[in-house]
RNA sequence: GGAGGGGUUCCCGAGUGGCCAAAGGGAGCAGACUGUAAAUCUGUUGGCACCGCCUUCGAUGGUUCGAAUCCAUCCCUCUCCA
């Protein structure tokens, strides 16, 4: 069987490690117990964490164990990594209502029922009864300062402002790390690259407090060829959460992404074999790089909501841009045909446009279709014999469509 | 605690009493071209009952016919000193 640390190098995962052959080592010898770990910080997990979720289903798949941990205890702090500025203050219902989330979300990446499946732990569960002295004897000792501050996350930080509150984060998620290494024998901590300095100072100090070998291992960050972080949309951040954003929503922003990053997206977020995926995008023609656009679109969407989903979102999609057809698994609103309700009106029910002033904008840009016919005014008064069959078809620009459908 | 710098529209950043809904750039959106791609060009980007009106330049008060611009107080932030 093929080592687990090759399929993941092969697929481009791999960015950083304490030692890379070690490591190697350690995931072909047996079972490694590893986690990786999640802070709750919005209501549903987006695209970037899915790329670790990927990591664990590979880990999984290859016979290790994983432990998600959701950060219930260290988002109350909160990773000043990768920011220039102090993230807002969460307050503790919401992060254990996201942490919930997360925990739902999980369950369907992982396998946690048997013994040596997945596990699901939430650091609060130790670090809320922390006794400030108590840790900052036992465990602050280990800490250098000085090294500390020469650490890439606080780089940025300290010319910006660093408050105490969030140059803890480091010793908290080290604190974890050694957490889970007395409790399941956890010797392995993943995570995006950003995280580097954090997991690194958790493995030092599980040498030093336990005289253990740890290791660390970074991914590459989701980004676009261009070094831009992928997963946001002008409406946010691409969700995993359906409510948040729609199985179509999401088929769309795969179809739609730069060439430039397909074979990428492929290897990372799909578990099609290497070959095939290189079949794909190694050829120089144009057209075949649409197709796998398509195809990648597909297959996440399978892999993230169901395959009749990305189905759906594939034949909504195709009946869409390859000329009128079926329209049933378009996004659609409900509406009520009112008195005098003109063009702006529906845009604004279905969520089209954000104001009245947008609206108008867009249909001088001529940029709004009404079942495929430009509208040129935007005091155009709809009737009942807009609605084809009980529906319009709106269409915003040239890959946004709605449907409105009469009550 | 002291001295000095700064807080401007999604972001960066100009603007030091009327000509400012506020230059320029980035990003977004739309149009053309395309492959539901990129690049390029063009337009656009506070709101509304849109040739007019209303709200915005950290907050609150004040000066003035008139303030993003001046004054006072407060909040936040950076640098140096302690």
């Amino acid at each position: 069987m093929t080592n687990v640390f090759d399929i993941l190098q092969e697929r481009g995962f791999v960015e950083q490690s304490t030692n890379m052959e070690e490591v190697r080592d350690l995931l072909a010898s047996g079972p490694v117990t590893f986690y990786i770990g999640f802070d709750p910080t919005a209501d549903s997990l987006h695209v970037g964490h899915f790329i670790q979720v990927m990591v664990m289903m590979h880990m999984q798949r290859a016979g290790h164990r994983p432990i998600a941990l959701i950060g219930g205890g260290t988002t109350l702090v909160g990773d000043p990594s990768g920011r220039t500025d102090m993230r807002k203050m969460l307050s503790k219902e919401d992060i254990i209502a996201n942490g919930e989330k997360f925990k739902k979300t999980f369950a369907k990446f992982l396998r946690f029922d048997d013994e040596d499946g997945a596990r699901m732990v939430n650091n609060a569960d130790w670090l809320l009864d922390l006794n400030y002295l108590e840790f900052i004897r036992d465990y602050g000792q280990y800490f250098s300062v000085n090294r500390m501050l020469t650490a890439e996350c606080f780089k940025v930080r300290l010319e910006k402002g660093l408050t105490f509150l969030e140059f803890n984060y480091m010793l908290m998620q080290s604190y974890d790390f050694l957490e889970l290494y007395r409790r399941y024998g956890a010797i392995l901590q993943m995570g995006g690259n950003d995280q580097w300095s954090n997991i690194l100072s958790g493995a030092d100090l599980i040498r030093r407090v336990e005289g253990a070998e740890a290791h660390a291992l970074t991914f590459k960050l989701l980004t676009t060829s261009a070094g831009k972080k992928m997963g946001k949309t002008e409406s946010g951040a691409v969700w995993l959460d359906p409510a948040k954003t729609s199985p179509y929503e999401f088929y769309q922003y795969w179809r739609n992404i730069d060439d430039a990053d397909v074979a990428n997206c492929l290897a990372l977020l799909t578990f099609l074999p290497m070959d095939e995926i290189r079949a794909m995008t190694d050829m120089q023609s144009g057209a075949d790089i649409n197709q796998a656009k398509a195809r990648l679109a597909y297959e996440v969407t399978k892999l993230v909501h169901s395959e009749e989903d990305a189905r759906n979102a594939q034949t909504a999609a195709q009946a869409l841009f390859s000329g009128a057809g079926d329209t049933a698994n378009m996004p659609s609103t409900e509406v009520n045909l009112a008195e005098n309700m003109t063009i702006i009106d529906l845009l604004t029910l279905c969520g089209l446009i954000a104001s009245n002033s947008e609206g108008r904008r867009l249909i001088k840009e001529g940029g709004i279709y009404l079942n495929n016919e430009r509208i040129t005014a935007h005091d155009y008064l709809l009737g009942s014999n807009d609605f084809v069959d009980g529906h319009a078809l709106l269409r915003k620009g040239k890959k946004v469509y709605h449907k409105a459908i009469l009550k």
